[in-house]
RNA sequence: GCCCCGAUAGCUCAGAUGGAUAGAGCGCACCCCUCCUAAGGGUGAGGCCACAGGUUCGAAUCCUGUUCGGGGCACCA
């Protein structure tokens, strides 16, 4: 429809180019949007009011040019030109009742468009390091991605979701060493855990299990673990610190303790076994959380292939890298970033930055048309330098999209949940999904813009009423369902076709504002996708089942005239599938009963 | 100190490419089921769009500055 009208403007426009009107104006893309209010019809241009200046008439008379030169449309019963000089378009009642067929025929692909052309696009999103469950934060992102991901999917991309596991590198050996101390304390070995170990109770979980296959196996002396070993900072409960140490030397130390101490071969089972676990975990959280992968990329299989080695080469070649210190720096900032960086530390490793210029060109190379990563917030400052050393390597760094996702907050009773990462004291995302469901989750994570803080309100999640936006929008669709059924109660039967034939029957003002409501459909799934705002779905879905429950209220769908009975059927089917449409891309359920 | 994000109704938030009288939900005050689920609907009150300049036919939206929040500025990931 918006494009049929801005064809006729457009029209109109070289009609009067050729008139003189518009003598020698270029022609800009037609405006035209959805009027706000239905007072100024369905839709509305501005191309007077910008065209006015160049064609040195006065905006209202250029609009009524624009008007008497339009082309005649059955679509269209009549045009206004208001206020200072907005062109109004009043669709005629049989186009927009005709998107009841579109959407029962259209089915479950109503809603979805090739707008995209199949261009590929990547989009990374979790990520989270296999050290620990998945908290409340990540769930977020994972919520976030995975809409994004289904929004453009729907909006004619061809997606592919993934997973950047950090299964290298120093996090990982402190994962590993952390499980070992939880396994030698289940031995009984008595010892001071280190402060930047891993402290979660889920590790222990994992040792006693480890114990119960391999009994004392992996086990060693406490004090012939920690002789010698750089002193670690110990802190009181209130964080002040007791016994000054660096507790970045002794974890690494302790790290390496363990490899000499249990050997190779024990040292990789304990680290492969802490990995898989927890990754195993999170795979299956995500799973259950509606959230699925095309692929799960591996660090250290991008290590392991010396990509990471090529790429800082690449970068040497170029003439970026230089030594100091020590440590091996890439100046970045030749790229807008503030400061240059690490890419080799001193001791030889390369930093988890290095492999992320390995893994984004990698990306490239692969051909995506576009790259889409979302990170939490807190990354922010991380933007410029990967962009700068895309950019190094010959890369355009705008193929790459970093959409940034803020902290979600937990209110309950009122209150707000305390976490901390610290101490290993969070809410996870399974603890999460137990308590409001996935549906409520899934919905409430993505019901703000991602940019924004949120307040996740538990209570709100979990009651089933009108307040709760989830349920309010799954009712309608319940309801529509229970109309139905109650047809079938009353032993009556509906006839599509004998619906379709008598649309012209839904004149009723409520009806008008749900055809219309529903008319918005793909445009909502399509301004979502390309903006990356899946909130904007969210918001839509709460409109249109104010509209139908509005409507419910105000109507009965099963009157006794046959005919007007199945067009309110077809226009309630209609609006089941659009909700059930978007809750789909979503994530979330479209019960039958509730 | 530098950088990023935010500031809209009492609360939580929408307001795509600048457009008409700035919108929802909650909360508050009223009202609506002999009728398909009241798990619903309606009416009303409630606003110096943080502040000050600028850009133009027109600014919540764009630009500059100020104030107040949040975050980031590692040889951590």
């Amino acid at each position: 429809m918006k494009t049929h009208l801005q064809s006729l403007i457009t029209q109109a426009l070289q009609r009067l180019r050729q008139d003189g009107v518009l003598a020698g104006i270029e022609l800009p893309s037609i405006p035209l949007e959805r009027a706000r209010d239905r007072m100024h019809g369905d839709y509305a241009s501005t191309i007077a009011l910008m065209l006015a200046k160049a064609a040195r008439r006065k905006p209202r008379e250029l609009a009524e040019h624009i008007r008497s030169a339009l082309p005649a449309s059955e679509q269209i019963a009549k045009v206004d030109i208001a206020g200072p000089g907005f062109i109004n378009f009043f669709l005629a009642p049989t186009a927009y009742q005709a998107v009841v067929g579109e959407i029962l025929q259209r089915g479950d692909d109503f809603g979805r468009s090739t707008g995209g052309g199949g261009r590929r696009v990547q989009v990374e999103f979790v990520s989270a390091n296999p050290t620990g469950p998945l908290h409340v934060g990540h769930g977020r992102g994972a919520a976030f991605g995975a809409t994004v991901a289904n929004l453009l999917e729907a909006a004619g991309y061809n997606v592919h979701r993934e997973y950047y596991v950090n299964d290298a590198g120093r996090q990982m050996n402190i994962l590993a060493a952390s499980l070992w101390l939880r396994y030698l304390e289940h031995c009984g070995e008595k010892f001071r855990f280190p402060s930047n170990g891993y402290q979660g109770k889920y590790l222990r979980e994992i040792a006693v299990r480890f114990y119960a296959e391999h009994g004392g196996a992996y086990a060693v002396s406490a004090q012939r673990i920690f002789q010698d070993l750089p002193l670690d900072e110990i802190r009181d409960a209130a964080g002040n610190v007791v016994t000054p140490g660096d507790k970045e030397a002794h974890i690494d130390a302790l790290v390496e303790r363990a490899r000499t101490l249990l050997g190779d071969h024990r040292y990789r089972f304990l680290f492969e076994l802490g990995l898989n676990t927890i990754l195993d975990d999170i795979r299956d959280d995500l799973k259950e959380f509606g959230v699925v992968y095309d692929e799960w990329y591996s660090e250290r299989t991008l290590a392991e292939s010396g990509a990471v080695n090529k790429t800082l080469n690449r970068l040497r070649d170029a003439g970026y890298v230089y030594e100091q210190e020590g440590a091996l720096w890439f100046r970045s900032s030749a790229f807008g970033d503030e400061k240059d960086r690490v890419v080799e530390r001193e001791n030889g490793q390369t930093t988890y930055f290095a492999s992320d210029i390995a893994y984004h060109l990698e990306k490239f190379e692969r051909g995506f048309d576009g790259v889409i990563d979302v990170w939490g917030a807190d990354h922010h400052g991380y933007v410029p330098r990967v962009k700068a050393a895309l950019q190094a390597l010959g890369e355009n760094p705008d193929r790459l999209d970093v959409l940034l996702v803020q902290f979600a907050i937990l209110y309950r009773n009122g209150e707000r949940v305390p976490m901390s990462t610290r101490s290993g004291e969070f809410v996870t995302l399974r603890e999460l999904r137990g308590e409001v469901g996935n549906d409520a989750a899934r919905f409430f994570y993505i019901m703000r813009k991602s940019e924004q803080h949120l307040d996740f309100d538990l209570d709100l999640a979990k009651s089933q009423s009108k307040d709760n936006p989830v349920y309010y929008i799954q009712y309608a669709h319940a309801r529509v369902c229970s109309v139905l059924r109650q047809l079938c109660e009353k032993g009556l039967s509906r006839d599509e076709s004998r619906g379709q034939a008598h649309l012209a029957r839904l004149t009723e003002s409520h009806e008008e504002n749900l055809l219309v409501a529903l008319s918005r459909y793909p445009e909502a799934v399509e301004t979502a996708a390309l903006n990356h705002e899946p909130h904007q779905l969210a918001h839509y879905l709460r409109e249109l089942a104010n509209a139908f429950h509005t409507y419910y209220n105000e109507h009965r769908v099963l009157v006794d005239d046959d005919a007007l009975r199945d067009a309110r059927l077809n226009l309630s089917l209609a609006t089941r599938q659009v909700i059930k449409n978007g809750l789909t891309l979503l994530g979330v359920s479209a019960p039958e009963v509730m």
